[in-house]
DNA sequence: CTGTTAGCGCTTTCAT
DNA sequence: ATGAAAGCGCTAACAG
């Protein structure tokens, strides 16, 4: 009994006969460790919890396959929870996720509340939270800059000469991809001495059609935008459709950024310039991340923002 | 104990006063149900395996959330691995699945193999095959036809006249998307009494590019095709964009259609005629058709084919 | 309706 | 290097 339990976990007190007999035994009897019993015993599951927004979301879904990959190189298993930013749902899964005894929670979600710090506070086990801003800056987290992100975008539209640029925003309730994108909107504004429009933003919903719709509102504005910072690449594609569909042409009319830099961002006419923010890396330096919490490793940076950079293709007129 | 268990999990048998002083207890003392212990002790872990291709990939995260969906409605919760469709990858994550005594499987993969078989046998839970095609016939499964599907949209083609219909494939060793379509593509020609031209079908590998690639080649050809099938969206879009960089024009000189119509279809211009997909649906069924297998139930048709159609849009000459 | 008693299949001391 | 024994935290008979 023990000493299988020593050759499957290859403890290295087993002489190599004995190792071997068992290893025979085990084929010919077909046995499969139990990984729950072993998890009860042990107080260990090498599984970690994931809570997402959206699985079909490229763009989570990318950060999905980022964490994933490194798990499992790690030999960890994830169980993923969809909560769509919901909170009470939010809530609800990580305390069952806490109840599987997972070894580690991701959390990846929309704003990280009084509440979330106080289900994160009951938990015995390392939190990291996955590009997903964290006000308090209590909890490790591993995250790009949006509000910067956003700034660096509209202000390589103002480099351009624009000073009508209209914003296609998510929902302000949204801590990173909403408020903070719409934060460095303004700041890019303000330091280049362009008074703020507020007919100038329409809050969309990250899906395509509402980049469509945004469009077609500025379009029909007095005085139209020359060019459009969408939040997200979905939506600027909605956007350049949009203004195609209208009968001009980005970006000679209307020129297009967004934030993200999906795959999504090469797969329209012109290609979409953008500010990319690394997807796959901040899943897998989450990831990472965790597992070093997880072996109780210490860690120099508990807080790390990735870089973001901006790719220019065709979506904005000079460049 | 005995009595916390029953209230815990919902058992009738407990006297309301005793419960609600249980409820107390456990607000009190922040009590938190192992679920590992329950787990061992009733030898049901409410969570499902799944194993997966590629989250990342759009049709693969669509199927996930359906299963997501499902699963969370019937209260389990779901381990995801990526396996790439690589047979070795798919045997591995399959057993370690089973040794964490997942109540069930969902199996999305490649090819099917004699080495998948013989894991399935061993595991004592439902499996049930997803979006993955079984020619064996002795696991339940849930797919469409992707032959006829295929068939289907070649058919369209031919009925507005084109002749010479290009295909761009996957690989002929994915029995679905690949073998399956390729079949579907070669069956609607002969049934038509068209000659198959090996010229005019290349192989891809399901991106963007290599539909842009494919296309660059047909148009290079002496006689180029009026029509091209894809076997995936993202290649028709790829193939579009293709058409169009070297100065041709979608439907009037090319048309295109594909199978898939995930919510890209929609967001190219012209959009994407395609014969639809049921993903989530698939998903969906398969989780519900697994819960039915974990408790037991007796289903009367274990292998479900979902119904495709064609949705046109303006990628097709003439429709 | 509630308490007692065995396990569930492992890991982990502790002996040997 | 190996075996014996005591749990891990729960559920599931079984009494009462």
């Amino acid at each position: 009994m023990a000493t299988v339990s020593r050759v499957v976990n290859n403890n290295p007190n087993v002489k190599p006969a004995t190792r071997k007999k068992v290893y025979e035994a085990i084929e010919r009897l077909g046995y499969r460790p139990n990984a729950v019993a072993r998890g009860l015993a042990s107080k260990k599951t090498t599984t970690v919890g994931v809570v997402i927004p959206d699985i079909s979301n490229a763009i989570f879904a990318e950060v999905a396959r980022g964490i994933e990959d490194i798990a499992n190189m790690y030999h960890y298993n994830i169980i993923l929870c969809n909560a769509d930013k919901k909170k009470d749902k939010e809530i609800r899964v990580i305390n069952t996720l806490l109840e599987k005894q997972v070894d580690g929670l991701l959390f990846m979600g929309g704003a990280v509340t009084e509440e979330h710090m106080q289900a994160f506070k009951t938990a015995n086990v390392p939190i990291v939270l996955c590009a997903t801003s964290d006000e308090s800056g209590q909890i490790p987290s591993v995250d790009i800059n949006h509000e910067e992100a956003a700034y660096d975008a509209v202000k390589s539209l103002l480099d351009q000469g624009h000073t009508r640029v209209a914003m296609i925003s998510g929902t302000l309730q949204d801590p990173s991809l909403g408020y903070a994108r719409y934060q460095g909107y303004k700041r890019a504004l303000e330091t280049a001495g362009i008074a703020y429009d507020d007919t100038l933003v329409r809050i969309g919903n990250y899906r395509y059609e509402s980049g469509t719709d945004a469009v077609n509102y500025f379009i029909g504005l007095d005085s139209r935008p020359t060019a459009i910072f969408s939040a997200t690449d979905e939506m600027a594609i909605g956007a350049i459709h949009g203004i195609q569909d209208a009968g001009l042409k980005v970006p000679a009319d209307i020129s297009v950024i967004s934030v993200d830099n999906s795959r999504m961002a090469s797969m329209v006419r012109p290609q979409l310039t953008a500010v990319a923010q690394p997807m796959y890396d901040i899943g897998a330096v989450s990831m990472r991340l965790l597992t070093k919490l997880m072996k109780k490793e210490n860690v120099d940076h508990s807080k790390v923002v990735l870089p973001h950079e901006l790719v220019v293709r065709q979506s904005v007129r000079g460049q």
